[in-house]
DNA sequence: CACGCTCCATACTCTAGAGTATGGAGATAT
DNA sequence: ATATCTCCATACTCTAGAGTATGGAGCGTG
């Protein structure tokens, strides 16, 4: 894909194509926020000069919206595929919410996109992931027999939950919780399946 | 403050102080992001022209920490003096829920700050705003009997919760709750004071 | 009245970064 | 070999916005 020939123009790499400037731009984003995705720091970073960024895209925007294409697709279907993979709902239920009382990366390209919200571009794609987060969380809790205005309720409560702690990773570190375990007793407390089958000693509704 | 002679220069209007201009930078943070906040915008949206900038602040930097200064203060110690006049730190604790329930306003002000964690000045308030509030909400519950390593996850999670939901609200409001009251039952019954009371824990007294 | 202080206007400079114009080197096709 | 396509370099233009230099109008006080 990256060449259409056999031999290569350098030896030591193949030319670039506007896969591997999307690419770039996303590590870019993640690493020092969206605005610092500068098409000659792009082109710095890539070993080329910025009038070879003209030939693959239109212009920043274009390339934004092909960079966020790809994230999006990782955010969305491909992770859910995964999740899909284990068959007990109650099973997947634990797994997403354990993954949401872990400490986050620190700079996340998730958190990093949120900066630039304003951008209509960045907001469509924001909402198209967060809908189809949601979406599929609700789909779990229905699953698990809980009824209509309850599960989306519950979905949007536990993604509020986890997308708040994201931003706070990434806005105030320092008001993380010190102690992860008992972090996630509360919110499998309060996010939990169902509290009937509770093997904890005592606590019980 | 606004003036220390007598007469106005123009009969309608005083002339503008330092305040003046950090209060107008906070409204046109919240109405349009920090993206928007130029020297000259500003001076457009005060009626007069760039140049009187300078003679109030050193630079952007400063107007950015004196505004910020203002919104902190507001966002922090006003706010929670004012929850401490309710005496019930159980009535206390509904009121902020009941607060983290409702539809949040499209564009706060918090929200527009949040796409600018990058820069330093903001990250180090927004660090500072959410301590406070967490220190206050764990206050909260542990004046309500329930113990410490608890009561900080508690508070996290609270303020997470409410966090995302502020946060969704800006990135994708179509995912926004359209039953209201189901969600506030879920997060009440998620986070509210002592599972004793199974009924609503807010009518007592 | 003369003088100084405060707030502001006018008119510049300077820089970052997007976008453009054009040519060139290597690979491939004919 | 010649032509052509692809990817890139060099070297420009153009704009937004920060920051600066300087003068001026109104109001105060000696």
């Amino acid at each position: 894909m990256a060449r259409k020939g056999t031999g290569a123009k350098r030896l030591d790499e193949p030319t670039l194509t506007a896969a591997d400037w999307a690419e770039a731009a996303l590590h870019l984003i993640a690493e020092a926020g969206l605005g610092a995705l500068t098409v000659e720091a792009l082109a710095v970073r890539l070993g080329v000069t910025k009038g070879s960024f003209y030939w693959h895209f239109k212009g920043r925007s274009e390339l934004l919206a092909a960079a966020l294409g790809r994230w999006e697709q990782r955010a969305t279907t491909e992770a859910i595929a995964g999740l899909s993979a284990v068959t007990d709902a109650r099973q997947r239920l634990y797994l997403m919410l354990e993954a949401a009382t872990k400490s986050p990366r620190s700079r996340s390209l998730y958190a990093a996109l949120a900066e630039a919200a304003e951008d209509p571009i960045v907001r469509r794609v924001l909402n198209r992931v967060a809908s189809a987060r949601i979406k599929y969380l609700e789909a779990c809790y229905r699953e698990l027999g809980i009824e209509q205005p309850r599960a989306k309720a519950k979905a949007v409560f536990s993604y509020a939950a986890y997308r708040g702690l994201l931003q706070l990773a990434h806005e105030a570190p320092a008001v993380l919780p010190t102690d992860w375990s008992s972090y996630a007793a509360v919110v499998l407390e309060a996010l939990g399946p169902v509290p009937r089958a509770k093997r904890r000693p005592g606590r019980q509704r």
